[in-house]
DNA sequence: TGTCAATATAAGTACATAGTTATATGATGA
DNA sequence: TCATCATATAACTATGTACTTATATTGACA
């Protein structure tokens, strides 16, 4: 962003064109409220691992979002300090919540959790 | 939008990934405060015509933009019904104002206007 | 009615993208 | 130290995308 507040064409459409996969999308809203690792994306999407991996390095590549280890877990979340967070934000407030797709990793016992 | 005011995931991608051209979404942006013809695009952004042919038409496909023919020209707007227009602005009201090109457009004599 | 200007469409091409399978890496714990 | 689990990377493939050039369409107007 700039002096304006606003964001540049180039980097907008960059910007635009990574949330433009559903799958990405997603994973970012559902960063948005919770960290998550790997294992638990390919739960969620029923997709495998690589392709998991492959859609959240494309995040990671542009700072959208951390990545962290935890024991043997690799944990994401939204990197907040991104200089387009606002931008990104904006975006992601219209969406609907995906706190069901949490839930039911949850009541299946497979949401991952290092205390 | 659904009645919680947000839009499903997989709309919200697919108009994303629309976005997600610097070409169009230069062109939605423009179009948010100026009406414009098929050949004011192609003097704009350098591009043949049916380079920006195929870009509106994508445009036009999900109903983002409407056409009106004036004369020998068609002109684009923007389609403030779209039932995911708020969606849009907000996107675009993050970006630059694109004022220059079409005073470049008119400093060349190259505005089209039907009176 | 025939020509022209503006625009749209069709067909082809080069490159990008999102998956796949196979393999590498790196921490963990017996 | 070795086997295992989670994750990353590499190589490949199929499909999508954004152009190109060539041609069709459509309305304006002499």
């Amino acid at each position: 962003m700039n002096t304006e507040g606003t964001i540049d064409m180039q980097r907008a459409s960059q910007l635009l064109k990574l949330l433009g996969d559903q799958t990405r999308l997603t994973m970012m809203k559902l960063l948005k409220s919770h960290e998550c690792c790997v294992c638990e994306f390919v739960e969620i999407f029923k997709m495998s691992q690589p392709a998991i991996s492959q859609h959240l390095r494309k995040l990671r590549d542009i700072e959208l979002v951390k990545e962290e280890r935890r024991g043997q877990w690799i944990f994401y979340s939204i990197n907040e300090n991104h200089e387009d967070f606002p931008f990104i934000q904006n975006i992601l407030e219209h969406l609907p919540d995906q706190n069901k797709s949490i839930a039911e990793l949850e009541a299946q016992g497979l949401r991952i959790c290092c205390n």
